[in-house]
DNA sequence: CGCACCATTGATATGGATCAATAACTGTGG
DNA sequence: CCACAGTTATTGATCCATATCAATGGTGCG
């Protein structure tokens, strides 16, 4: 059996929770990865019948065309999974590649094992349950944010959301930082790194520092205007008067 | 006990494959709802702990932005579920609102009943998270979609998709029927009804005739320049020598 | 130090949204 | 069975946002 240390899976999603026996059965059947900077980990288009718990690193899965043209799916750290939701699915092939975009180290656990601790453990089921619908969730926001809402607004959408996410995990109050690339960024969006780019610098007339990917805000309600009602529920804020989200 | 026939749900890949107890607890606690055309069952922000099984009728699940612009998700048929994945996510209220399209009969489970019955039932559970995996498999490849291809290329690929499925159903080989007005399916694609209606015009000069909701196509190939390896597998053709796609 | 890569800024072209008008359906009631 | 209203679909004309192209500046790494 693997042995590392414990706090290196156990604050996932994945694992919360579920019995120590589950725990002992992955372990002992899964291996351990290591990754450089800007490998393939798994290839669009091909078997890969693993499941990944990024233990160090970061990731991003993405679909690439035959024109060569990539779109990116999602940007991951430590604690995250990947291909948690595409072992579920009816395909017998990948639809989406991953990359590590940092030196990474991953738990990689075969499919048979989770199936096998799945029809033992309902929680671990219920814990893939939750992630996949949140992927999915996230999912249907980004089709309808493309849809309806211009790119100055999807690229505050993101940052507002990336700095609730650093609040609640204890960080400063004003100041945060771009965790990935401005294209990768830019890319997950749906929109021209130069459009982000100029996003941006829109922002910067509105009381938003950017130095590279450090992000200060001149207040902490600057980027307000840019909520709705699936963050306000993340916000502190949420409660106060001056927060405009209302129902 | 509901009483109803037993085809009408046992189709469906929620119930396939679990155990008779499990079909008992379900029907015992859930309810049979009927709606009228353009009823709204779900209503985004609001909380409904349900899951919804289409026993009859069709249904479309969507979001509206506060100025009014509405994004449909999915459009469903008899059989498929709605509020599948809702019901695991961590909001307290809907992300998302559904409306009947028609005359509509669903089987609605509580949230609670379907926790309870997965984790006495892993058959159960792992159809959810293949139901679940398989949306957030299809939005992937719409973000996808909506970044990389241009109208007309979705709507081809749409048509197809529609096709393989109709064939599936064994249906007749060169003529089938869109199952939703055109504007809720210009919707789904993320195109204007205006450039939906243009790119069907275009294909007509494709040899792809079109009436109304009818669509008949020259060959049972005429579709085949926008398939994509996703579909290849769904296609019978895919192993002759004509089919392109080859991966 | 120099070479890649990444980011910014400027100039341009274009595809699809939008606006507007008409045409084809669908269903309803006389 | 037809007339009418309401909805849905098509077709045409216009305009603007953003992708794309191009050039420069910045940054980190070997």
């Amino acid at each position: 059996m693997i042995n590392i240390r414990q706090n290196s899976y156990s604050n996932s999603q994945l694992m919360r929770g579920i019995q120590e026996s589950s725990v002992a059965y992955i372990l002992n059947h899964a291996t351990i990865e290591q990754f450089d900077k800007n490998t393939i980990i798994v290839q669009q288009s091909e078997k890969h019948p693993f499941l990944h718990l990024i233990l160090s690193g970061k990731v991003k899965t993405y679909r690439h065309s035959t024109e060569g043209k990539e779109t990116i799916i999602r940007l991951l750290k430590p604690q995250e999974t990947f291909m948690d939701a595409v072992i579920f699915m009816n395909t017998d092939t990948s639809p989406i590649s991953a990359q590590s975009i940092e030196p990474t180290k991953t738990l990689k656990i075969p499919q048979k094992i989770i199936h096998e601790a799945i029809s033992k453990d309902s929680i671990l089921a219920h814990n893939l349950l939750q992630i996949i619908a949140n992927h999915y969730g996230s999912s249907m926001l980004q089709v309808d944010a493309i849809h309806t809402q211009k790119p100055l607004d999807r690229v505050g959408f993101y940052l507002l959301s990336k700095y609730l996410e650093h609040i609640k995990l204890g960080g400063s109050s004003k100041s945060f930082s771009l965790q990935y690339t401005k294209q990768d960024i830019a890319n997950q969006l749906g929109v021209a790194p130069e459009t982000f780019s100029r996003s941006l610098a829109k922002l910067k007339q509105m009381g938003i520092e950017i130095q590279g990917t450090e992000i200060k805000l001149s207040s902490s309600e600057s980027l307000c205007q840019f909520c709705d009602p699936t963050l306000t529920k993340k916000c502190i804020k949420s409660s106060k008067d001056d927060c405009k989200i209302k129902e």
